[in-house]
DNA sequence: AAACAAACCGAAAAGGCTTTCTGAAAGCTA
DNA sequence: TAGCTTTCAGAAAGCCTTTTCGGTTTGTTT
């Protein structure tokens, strides 16, 4: 059998086919497969079945190129693999695929000339909208005011204040955490963070300060800034422990941190939660599941934030129009390194 | 101003546009942008003056239907938070990303209903073509062969031996680990591994057990399969030593069981590398960098996962056509966990 | 039976682009 | 100058669908 094509090169059906196979028009066609009311209901069901026969789906270039509605959006993200681009991707994907839209994803890599090539190569795609996801919590610029289409910022927020983003409350995450080791009875709180140059690092110790002073207390110590590492998690409870023996909770800037901190805390024979409480932000499950006993961490609704900006995006396209940032509030996720003092 | 339209939402310009203010026809302006050399030199200028004045983008929705490609693929994950769906995603993305192709991406979620909506969905958008990643490497149910574009499964397998598949080399994995063991002149060696209902643990584990006998050796005990976790990794750890003193490496089934394992040599006194050697799986960096010493890892290259189907989609799309489960190379990142015996 | 309304169906245009084909102008040869 | 070839520009068809509008059929009313 020579045939020119297999099975699977054939042309999928339009709905042309769909309407000789039934004995009508075109126009009949779509409008008995649209649910529109001027057909007969024995004429509809006909092209119903011609369309199931053929397994017609409507040319979706088609519709859009007549209804100036792609009914697709751009995910720009600037790194995947990082660890809070896909549960914000996430959400959004939940967010618009439980409808009619599909998600173009363009990873820019963090670099500026192949995010603009990405955004021209999406406008030249009509989508309808676009999404900006960033890799942390600092501001970025904005991809500017002329955009054809609306454009929603999240987790890293435009610098552009008439932009609209989406970000967890980091303020408020710091502030939560500690209120957590508060009512654990804690007094004597020590806080060992991450990069200084991070906004994330700078805002939760605001927030974790704050909700000290508001208790009438100080940490034992000026928050410890570093690295996001274990490493560093460390070394400075190595050094806490030498100046400040009597701590009996670190909040940690991640849970990498949390990580070294407790494994140092064993390891000069603290007991955790029972002598020094430990916690951590981000609640990333591979870390704070696997350690003894797992860790007490802040997850910042990641997929939440994602959904919004979703859903933001919706009303932005349909004509809605809101600026500025919102910032979405985060949860403790109690588990067993943090507990009452007996 | 009572202007009815804003800035940011007047239409993208067309191409007669274009054509109207550089007064030629619609024809002569595609011609002219698109290198066609039925155009004077100096009347191309002018379309592509007119062009930048307009910042006018083809509209890819109208090239799709004309040309029948659309420059489009559907990328479906079963599991977006998963570890593996990340670095293929990325890996395919950046081959695509590279040329003139878009990338829909839909999670699944796990569930064969949700797929198949996608599914749908994509082919309605007339995608050119479909890479389905999965979250493990187990097989999985074909998409069938009466789909009207090309498919290529990767890391889970498909089902079907007539479908195209790219996954990394489990049991090669197993083999290049014990390589690297024995060739840091280890012999009495331990495999603590996962849920034996994984595919991947069983494939990596007869390949260490291969090239164990290739050497004349065998493990000192048998292969402990349990859950993919430092807890597991802690509590397997904690049986062997008591029943084999003696170990000099342990081969684990994954960075987290490795993780575990180091935790408990470290409190049972015995030095990594200089006592026992250890090493994991999937080279995962959040684990690997921060334990004490670095874990060394088999990566299983999972981004070249990615870009190999990538590829192998974009021949097929283009005609070319295979079948088959290809596996590829895996290799052994080499850290502070394994080091010859002095 | 005539007149009218209602129900149903189809022709055609629109959406933005590419491509083929036809036509016009320019340049060349004899 | 007549006749030829090149070179360049435009008209129109086509991709697939939706929607408007006009037309035909059927049913209803007097």
């Amino acid at each position: 059998m020579a045939q020119a094509t297999g099975p699977s090169r054939s042309q999928p059906a339009t709905l042309s086919d769909v309407a000789r196979l039934a004995g009508v028009s075109v126009a009949t066609a779509s409008k008995a497969l649209n649910g529109r009311s001027q057909v007969r209901a024995e004429t509809r069901q006909r092209v119903v079945d011609a369309a199931e026969r053929l397994s017609f789906r409507p040319n979706q270039l088609a519709r859009g190129l007549l209804a100036g509605r792609t009914g697709t959006v751009g995910l720009l993200t600037s790194d995947l693999e990082g660890r809070f681009s896909i549960p914000i991707l996430m959400g959004a994907e939940d967010a618009f695929g439980a409808g009619e839209v599909a998600v173009f994803l363009c990873d820019a890599r963090g670099d500026a000339i192949r995010e603009q090539h990405h955004v021209r190569a999406l406008l030249g795609r009509r989508v309808d909208g676009l999404i900006v996801v960033g890799s942390r919590t600092d501001p970025r610029p904005s991809l500017g005011r002329e955009l054809p289409v609306p454009v929603v910022y999240a987790y890293a927020p435009s610098d552009d204040p008439e932009d609209l983003s989406i970000v967890p409350d980091s303020v408020d995450a710091g502030r939560i955490a500690v209120t957590h080791l508060l009512a654990c009875g804690r007094t004597r709180i020590a806080h060992i963070t991450g990069d200084p140059g991070y906004l994330a690092a700078r805002e939760r110790s605001e927030g974790a300060l704050a909700a000290l002073a508001d208790a009438g207390l100080t940490p034992v110590e000026e928050p410890r800034f570093g690295a996001w590492s274990e490493g560093w998690g460390r070394a400075a409870t190595a050094l806490l422990l030498d100046r400040h023996a009597d701590v009996d909770a670190v909040l940690c800037g991640n849970d990498q941190i949390a990580r070294g901190v407790m494994d140092v805390l064993r390891e000069r024979g603290r007991r955790v939660p029972e002598d020094v409480s430990v916690m951590g932000f981000d609640d990333w499950n591979v870390l704070t599941s696997g350690s003894r006993p797992p860790l007490t961490s802040v997850d910042l609704n990641l997929e939440q934030v994602g959904r919004a900006a979703a859903h933001a995006l919706f009303s932005a396209i349909g004509g809605g129009r809101r600026s500025g940032i919102e910032a979405l509030p985060c949860r403790v996720v109690i588990r067993g390194s943090t507990a009452p003092l007996s």
